[in-house]
DNA sequence: GAGCACTGC
């Protein structure tokens, strides 16, 4: 284990550095804005982007594409808009967008800007999000949406006529909704010369976007439409205003790096320097353990000293009760001091004011798709020098801080600059469908900001074919396709509800649908497994998992939706009520199509198993005749299931039923899954499961006909 | 006997 400053040593221990040029702000460490008491106009003149207001302003003006790189703290995100705005471009009903990757985001920033301008939120200022729409038509000017929202209008206005300017907020994320809406925008531009764009990220990503906008060479038609407009992205840097991060690495590396942050927390700990730390890890159960040994040095330096901060350790990762996160956050009371062990939620989702150090171990987990067997799977990765500096720059927020990161600087060095984007490590059924339904027929030549790897792309037009949502020409069929890609939710599930619609399910198949995009119905957090596992006895069937939700959402639902029975049940309320508003949206969906949300009466849930079967036939699963043999005792004789299909060259995924499953046990010969995930021994764990008849397939199915039928036989 | 990065429509 690597040597770390300890307590009352004056040299520098293993970060290099001594924290004492910190004991003067001991004082300084409550939040402050110093500008609370200047007239708003007067706060949004000190921002860094009021300097370049006229210079992107002319940028704007000249250019089809605007990139800014702008820091944290910039006031890019609320002022650029309000520029727009105040310089003309919302004149003769036009609108500004601006996309935020997440919710929270738009709705906040549109609410901040709302109070700038001394207007009523969803007046002039609005914003979009999925089941809210706070703008009014024809009197907004500045609407603050998320970018998958962006994308869902693209289906019925595909050259966004409404909007004389959008903004993309945030691409250095490149998340898969901006990365298309990037691809779909650069297309648009191509028919309207009148549009403008502004994209802000980070410098890494910025050329590249710039690079991917660059038009210059463009001859012809194409040019001469630009009339006097520069197709050459416009570049343009705005400082931030955070404070600097000293980074440390450690001299050897650490073979464990929970204990090793937990090492350093308490050493920092030990310091009696103030502020609170921010730690990154890769998953709960490690941000559960390194908060357990939090509380044993808490214990021991209680003994040790009386006087003094004390420890505070929380965890918060994404799967935690909305309360328990919010604690997480809360300031520390007096005389203590916060240590919060993190997973990525940390990194862009949520920001915890007061913490002036990061400890980074440095990985983060990841999904990776296999295209050639169709599994995804999530494993810990070292991250990307960019994600690095992101975490980092959590410790500079109120007051210049350090960042210990839990690998030696060599190694750091050898890291990628830059993470690879979503859209080249995932599944891409969805997104295909959506780009169909927008009338790119050829998918492999599509203008990608980064191409997926050809082998994904075909999978996924393979899948779509299978549901029939393409036809044999590879293009959108219709009503089938045309209706799979307007429903909010994965293909596959999508088909399955249109099934339910066949077979006089929809209602129930609405609602399984709706359970399935939520996170975790459990209640997660606190660590009581046996109780959980009793609550869920008392709604499992053999059936699976996915009747098992049908049970409680008609149980919350005769409870009234009682936040009291959701408690008792060991049922998270608040994710019962996310599942509510997205089943409402739903059945909004089947109405239009004229579809009755049929309820399946009693207890026969055949006909929504039958309804799954229809989406789900790509994961079905047999049990193999054999258990599995292993030298490893640990996983000797457990059952081994065998998808249906063909997985390609390559031993198939050896799959087996998760133990979050209520079927663990139960084990049915035939069954579909939702989703699986690379477990220990190489097992692929399948989650979200129902048992299911093998003659089902080859009539709800007949695209894989051939597959169904030789098993069957077997 | 067994276990869950983070978003979004």
């Amino acid at each position: 284990m690597a040597a770390f400053l300890r307590p009352g040593e004056r040299q520098p221990g293993a970060f290099g550095v001594s924290f004492d040029a910190d004991r003067g702000n001991a004082g300084t460490a409550v939040l402050h804005n110093p500008n609370a008491r200047l007239a708003l106009s007067d706060q949004r003149r000190r921002l860094p982007v009021f300097e370049h207001r006229r210079e992107i302003l002319y940028l704007v003006e000249h250019h089809a594409v605007t990139v800014i790189v702008g820091e944290t703290g910039s006031g890019k995100t609320t002022q650029i808009p309000q520029y727009l705005l105040e310089a003309g471009w919302c004149a003769s009903g036009r609108m500004v967008a601006c996309t935020q990757p997440r919710r929270v985001a738009a709705m906040t920033v549109a609410a901040r800007v709302a109070e700038e301008t001394g207007g009523v939120l969803g007046r002039e200022i609005g914003y979009a999000i999925r089941f809210e729409d706070v703008s009014t038509p024809d009197v907004t000017k500045i609407r603050f949406c998320t970018d998958g929202v962006l994308l869902r209008e693209m289906l019925d206005d595909p050259l966004l006529t409404r909007y004389s300017v959008v903004m993309v907020d945030e691409a250095h994320e490149r998340s898969m909704a901006t990365d298309t809406l990037l691809g779909l925008l650069k297309k648009v531009l191509r028919r309207r010369p009148d549009l403008r764009l502004v994209i802000s990220s980070a410098t890494l990503e910025a050329d590249k976007v710039a690079a991917f906008f660059d038009t210059a060479t463009l001859r012809g038609k194409a040019a001469a439409a630009a009339g006097g407009l520069r197709r050459t992205p416009a570049l343009l840097s705005v400082a931030g205003r955070c404070h600097d991060v000293q980074v440390h690495y450690l001299e050897q590396p650490a073979p464990d790096y929970v204990r090793a942050a937990v090492t350093a927390a308490a050493d920092l700990h030990a310091t009696g320097l103030p502020g609170d730390i921010l730690m990154f890890l890769t998953g709960q159960d490690e941000c559960e353990a390194a908060v357990r040994m939090l509380e044993e040095e808490a214990r021991r330096g209680r003994r040790e000293r009386a006087s003094g901060l004390r420890l505070m350790p929380a965890a918060l990762y994404a799967g935690l009760p909305a309360a328990a996160q919010l604690a997480a956050l809360e300031p520390p009371p007096r005389g203590y001091r916060k240590v919060v062990a993190a997973t990525n939620i940390a990194e862009t989702s949520v920001t915890i004011p007061g913490v002036c150090y990061v400890i980074d171990c440095c990985y983060a987990k990841v999904k990776v798709y296999d295209p050639l067997s169709g599994m995804e799977a999530l494993l810990a990765a070292p991250i990307s020098r960019a994600s690095a500096a992101q975490r980092a720059g959590r410790a500079g927020r109120t007051r210049p801080g350090h960042c210990l990161r839990l690998c030696t600087e060599a190694a750091f060095a050898e890291l990628p600059a830059a993470s690879v984007p979503e859209m080249q490590r995932a599944e891409l059924a969805g997104t295909v469908l959506q780009l169909k339904a927008l009338g790119v027929d050829n998918i492999m030549a599509f203008d990608w900001l980064a191409p997926p790897p050809a082998e994904a792309m075909v999978r996924a037009l393979e899948l779509l074919h299978a549901l029939g949502a393409l036809g044999d020409d590879a293009r959108l069929t219709r009503p089938l396709g045309l209706r799979i890609s307007e429903l909010p939710l994965d293909p596959r599930l999508g088909a399955a509800l249109l099934a339910a619609g066949r077979l006089g399910c929809a209602g129930d198949m609405a609602t399984v649908a709706a359970m399935l995009c939520v996170q975790s119905v459990w209640f997660a957090g606190g660590g009581e497994r046996r109780a959980l596992e009793a609550a869920k006895e008392k709604f499992a069937v053999a059936e699976g998992d996915l009747v098992t939700y049908l049970n409680v959402w008609k149980a919350w639902e005769a409870s009234g939706r009682s936040g009291r029975w959701a408690h008792r049940h060991l049922v998270n309320h608040r994710t019962m009520l996310r599942a509510a508003d997205i089943r409402r949206q739903l059945l909004q969906h089947l109405w239009r199509l004229g579809i009755k949300p049929e309820e399946v009466e009693g207890s026969d849930d055949a006909p929504v198993r039958r309804a799954l079967a229809a989406g789900l036939f790509h994961n079905a699963a047999q049990l193999a005749e054999t258990t599995y043999e292993s030298r490893d005792a640990a996983f000797a004789g457990t059952h081994v299931y065998r998808l249906l299909r063909s997985t390609g060259p390559g031993l198939p995924p050896r799959l087996r039923i998760g133990a979050a499953s209520v079927l663990a046990r139960t084990r049915p010969q035939w069954l579909v899954f939702y989703q699986v995930q690379l477990g220990a021994g190489g097992f692929h764990d399948m989650t979200d499961v129902a048992a299911i008849e093998p003659g089902w397939l080859p009539e709800l199915a007949p695209h894989m006909f051939h597959y169904v039928r030789d098993a069957a036989r077997g």
